[in-house]
DNA sequence: CTGAAAGCGCTTACAG
DNA sequence: CTGAAAGCGCTTACAG
């Protein structure tokens, strides 16, 4: 491997230069430069990472935990982390992945991590309600972005960036008052869930905006599991009203609601429009396919980065994004 | 932050009786030894990792290209990513995420990443059929450990571990076949798919050992997606021939022939026993739960990072594990 | 515009 | 068992 004292060498100059030509090349002349980059490509000199974060002590490294699995289906995660290491890089910037306790217990590993200049900072996903990690990192003046908010709490402690789950309910709302549905319910979680009672407000104002009912017409399932949104469907169903849109708080409930639909003979899509959440690769893989809310997967990890990069000049950042319908079968006109 | 120095002001020693106090704890007297740790623990010291790294020429970083995810539904990515991470965590390393383009024309961001000693060595996995990235890495020296054969390929060029999917297609048959199973398909994917012919050469040999017909209830699916599962279910019923068991080569494509039984009338578990492979999420979480070949992550995480880290004395290492059977619902007794 | 010097925080022989 | 010295490969002021 050559170092930059044998590119200097070669080149005749001195090892600064060499240093200069890669970092601040507008301070070489350029006849100097064009020795010097001729040097470089000659002897295929890549300078050394670690030498460089010795003497800066940045990493370019930013750390993020991989969730535990058991914990919950997580099935948007490889689209998050390939969106996430992209953005890195366009920064010049890598991802280091770890493992850590949930909660309180894990913060030792963060702190760990930055002490021993690992990594520069963190980007957190899976936000609790009254995550105490963001507290925490804040108070240790460790650099953190967080995608998903401190579910409430008044104050955020640091900067995050998040997906508007009340406007994403909305317009799956509005879309299927589009397409002719008047009755549409709302398939959800306990109220214990921040993201949930995020994005149960959101189908619950739309439909009070467009003059349809709600009363009778939530549900809320125990588990996300395709089990628990059928049972949920068929109670809805059972309760005599007619309903003819529901909106699921995730693909795997919609699937469930699909499910249950199908099996009493009723066409989904043309009977009942269904919607779910987040656009896992299941909905494009049912038949008919799962209309559902896309997270902007590029354009958050975009804003996690350059947030977490940027100069946190003053206040905590906070940016809420849209989500995307994507139309699909279960939602087709009736 | 402390550094060694100040550890060593503090103890009252030199600085390389910290460092051996650190890494050759033995060679230090016990009172001394004692003196240092407590210097440690009061200054609340950690190592930098980008000096000694340096200093080592070892960064105990190992990368890992995420895949990108149109290519393919990868559902249990995040399951292999926390085991391995996991694992490498208990050896003292981390697990970089990088990009990279598909095939030989990754292969400079493999060679840059090491070259600038941004990481020892690479896990790969998502092997291809001929994938030359197992070639270009060995001629270059650079360490690496595949998670998956090279297909259709005499001599491996570099060491890997895998799952015996041969093996797990005979399992399904003979797990079937203890159910009561006599006629017993496979839906599985076109010939030039090396893992898929794997699969597929266990449930016919399995078969045959098991005095089953295999002809006419093999059928190769052109894409893994429900809809093709069920489309290829539909041909297999409708060739008029009974069919009691099914080893499908993937989850979805079980979850295919699953959709297509109940629209037939027919209960899954009951009537045709069904079986998936790898274990996806959505195994546990359909209904009746789907019978599914678990690939054996922690173990499969723990030999790739010991092959990578160890001493590679000789020839590549080559892992075959066997998968494990997860019996739920659509394969009860009929 | 270019170069001599110092130093980032460790570890590795080696001498005592 | 402990310590003085050298050096890993860079970058950062600073002088010329």
């Amino acid at each position: 491997m050559a170092t930059l004292k044998q590119v200097a060498a070669h080149a005749e100059v001195s090892v600064q230069t060499v240093s200069n030509a890669l970092n601040a090349p507008h301070r070489l002349r350029a006849d100097t430069l064009e020795r010097v980059n001729r040097s470089i490509e000659l002897l295929n000199y890549r300078p050394n990472r670690n030498a460089r974060s010795l003497r800066t002590s940045a990493v370019e490294l930013i750390g993020y935990c991989v969730p535990s699995w058991p914990n919950q289906t997580h099935l948007v995660m490889d689209q998050f982390l390939h969106a996430l290491c992209a953005a890195a890089e366009r920064t010049g910037r890598h991802i280091l992945l770890f493992t850590a306790p949930g909660g309180v217990d894990g913060m030792p590993t963060y702190d760990d991590l930055h002490a021993r200049r690992m990594v520069d900072g963190f980007v957190l996903s899976q936000t609790e309600t009254h995550d105490p990690r963001h507290g925490w990192l804040k108070e240790q003046g460790i650099p953190f972005v967080s995608f998903g908010r401190v579910w409430k709490e008044t104050t955020q402690p640091g900067p995050w960036v998040d997906v508007d789950g009340a406007a994403g309910s909305a317009m799956a709302v509005r879309h299927l008052y589009e397409s002719g549905r008047r009755r549409i319910a709302f398939l959800g979680w306990p109220k214990s869930s921040g993201l949930g009672e995020d994005r149960v407000g959101g189908w619950r104002d739309a439909c009070k905006d467009l003059g349809l009912p709600t009363t009778g017409l939530t549900v809320r399932c125990r588990e996300d599991s395709i089990e628990e949104g059928a049972r949920a469907t068929a109670r809805l169903l059972d309760a005599g009203r007619t309903v003819d849109g529901i909106v699921a708080l995730s693909d795997i409930l919609a699937l469930g609601a699909l499910r249950e639909l199908t099996r009493r003979g009723l066409t989904p899509g043309h009977d009942v429009g269904v919607t779910g959440f987040d656009d896992s690769p299941l909905a494009e893989v049912v038949s008919p396919g799962l209309t559902s809310l896309r997270q902007p997967m590029d354009q958050i990890a975009e804003e996690l980065i350059t947030i977490l990069t940027g100069s946190s000049n003053g206040s905590p950042v906070e940016r809420l994004l849209r989500p995307e319908l994507v139309i699909r079968g279960s939602s087709a006109p009736g």
